[in-house]
DNA sequence: CAGAAACCCACATACGTATTCAGCTATTCA
DNA sequence: TGAATAGCTGAATACGTATGTGGGTTTCTG
């Protein structure tokens, strides 16, 4: 037989009908366990596999997941944000665990992703990784919550949030990673990152930064504070902009390690030493963090945890079962670039 | 109207039969322009998209490619191999301008994945990245080509691969790399990488690597070759067990920057410096040698072209048009860890 | 003006599966 | 023993689209 094999053929071969093949493999229990052997028997040497689209199109659901990465404004030919493509791995696998298949896309704002997905059935649910402004996607999200669609998105967890929302406790990590800097003495510390709530996430983590220092009495200077995004340019950009400006600073608290990357690589331009001239945290946890020199001390993000939690959160909504917002806990994780001993 | 609509509600609106709609959106040339200008409307209006499932069922193909890392034997948890991460942008880009959509799996040996994509008809073909001992795999490729499963494979080109395979001038890179060291006064290059034919892409990049040094009359010195896999920890144990050996060097050639770059960490521990008493080229030029201190000199594969081809030729190849194997040029990076001014 | 060609379109049907409904056999119970 | 029940299975059908075929109208040609 040179064609694909269908389930009339497996039910012609055993002797039954096409729903009792379908039944039988299916594993309902209306069929006897007798002609459920025998079927799955010549199922399996057949190389038998149900026809994904028929079933799709019969059951009305894909048993697929979209994972979108929706980039910022200007879409740079093929990268992907090395954060989340660190998540790429365990939403992978859980998906796998769970039998769902992975759609991947990448999109920009102009397009009409918020459409195209769950319209055309190809998936039953989308996991929304970006950052960057956030305003413009608000209406999108809008959008895509009116149509029904189920979604779940990485990002700034509050109690406003548009849908479904997995992320990390940013303050907690912000207040942290400064509390930390300040135990080992530094007290004109330099934030690298925007502030401000187009930058939810970010913005979260400056907030935690401030907290930190008015705990410990330490007057916050808002000059130390310059914005940058999330690319390793920017952190070296973002340094340059903080010596040009002449001010004073011994530490960097830096709202990503790419930009912390970023920041040691100018720093180092400057015949500055880390950590003796200037302690730097970062956060994420990036493969990269561990293999600078000197490796850098940052706020952790569970990227594992922080995947499965995401698809887990999706399918429990296509499912209709309840489900909350969360945030993962952020952990810092001490290497060298602090100072610490 | 709460449901999906479909090609009847939009034959209805637009006083016409369900295949005319099927057609005029298809830009069949049978449709009247006039007709056509009014479906197109209506199903603009309605936010009308063609149901991925019916149709792919119908038209017997799925306009979606599969991408698979296959795994070393160790499928450790949730990790990609930085390399093909790399690579993933441009693959998703790539389907995207080709309007095909991309599946996303990862399995490790065991599975049969083989048999599971195309026969459920999930996907038109598979794009296979993987790394890892070779061996292994070839029954199952083998398979994977008697079924006439359409697939196409990131590896080591020559004449006797099975199946499409795209990849890098391996040898031409390993030449490069090892004359560029020699050329710049070292004459004791060790290699950190697998050199036997289960590896056949370091295989390659090593006997590029050998005929340099018989090109520049250097005696190959078979100590000074340390088997590594593509990690980072790799990397540090093989040069650790290089200076355990009390084997003499003053240049290193890895075959891969995560082996550079753990080689560069024991390195440090060892007091060592980069490039003074040693000198370091790697392999492939991931976004993490740029990072390194100092900066790594390597050996760039092409990421970006490398997705587009293997989108391409994988697309040629369910087309039933000619697809060549091919090999992409390497092409030397030259910054500071290899010493040259 | 007749016949042919060109042009549009509707009818019927197939893709492969999952589910509803009804029927049939064997068992159980009164 | 007759009827009710449980346990399996088959017939029919729907999911939404794409395409082969044939029919009707218009336009072209001589």
């Amino acid at each position: 037989m040179s064609r694909k094999p269908t389930s009339f053929d497996i039910a012609q071969l055993a002797g039954v009908s096409q729903p009792t093949v379908s039944r039988a493999l299916s594993g309902s229990s209306t069929v006897s366990e007798k002609t459920r052997k025998r079927i799955e028997a010549i199922a399996q040497q057949l190389n038998y596999t149900v026809d994904k689209n028929a079933s799709s199109l019969r059951k009305r659901e894909t048993s697929t997941l979209a994972l979108l990465f929706y980039e910022d404004p200007t879409p740079d030919e093929s990268g992907i944000n090395p954060f989340f493509l660190s998540m790429l791995g365990s939403v992978v696998r859980t998906c796998a665990l769970r039998h769902y298949d992975l759609l991947i896309s990448m999109q920009h704002m102009a397009s009409n992703w918020h459409v195209e997905f769950e319209e055309s059935r190809k998936a039953d649910g989308i996991i929304l990784l970006g950052h960057g402004d956030f305003e413009p996607y608000r209406a999108k999200l809008a959008q895509l919550m009116e149509q029904g669609t189920h979604f779940v998105r990485w990002g700034h967890v509050n109690e406003r949030s548009l849908g479904t929302v997995i992320g990390c406790d940013n303050f907690r990590g912000g207040y942290d990673a400064t509390q930390h800097l300040i135990a080992h003495g530094r007290r004109r510390i330099a934030f690298l990152g925007h502030a401000n709530e187009h930058y939810p996430e970010f913005f979260d983590r400056y907030r935690g930064h401030i907290e930190a220092q008015r705990s410990a009495g330490i007057k916050v200077v808002a000059a130390r504070q310059v914005d940058a995004i999330i690319t390793e340019q920017a952190g070296y950009d973002a340094f340059n902009a903080l010596m040009a400006a002449g001010v004073k600073f011994d530490a960097i608290f830096a709202a990503s390690d790419m930009i912390a990357i970023g920041a040691m690589r100018a720093l180092t331009e400057h015949g500055l030493d880390v950590p003796n001239d200037i302690a730097i945290v970062g956060f994420d946890d990036l493969p990269a963090a561990s293999m600078t020199r000197p490796p850098l001390t940052t706020v952790q993000q569970d990227f594992r945890r922080a995947g499965e939690m995401l698809v887990d959160a999706l399918i429990r909504q296509i499912r209709n079962e309840d489900v909350n917002t969360a945030a993962l806990p952020a952990k810092l994780i001490v290497r060298k670039s602090c100072g610490a001993h």
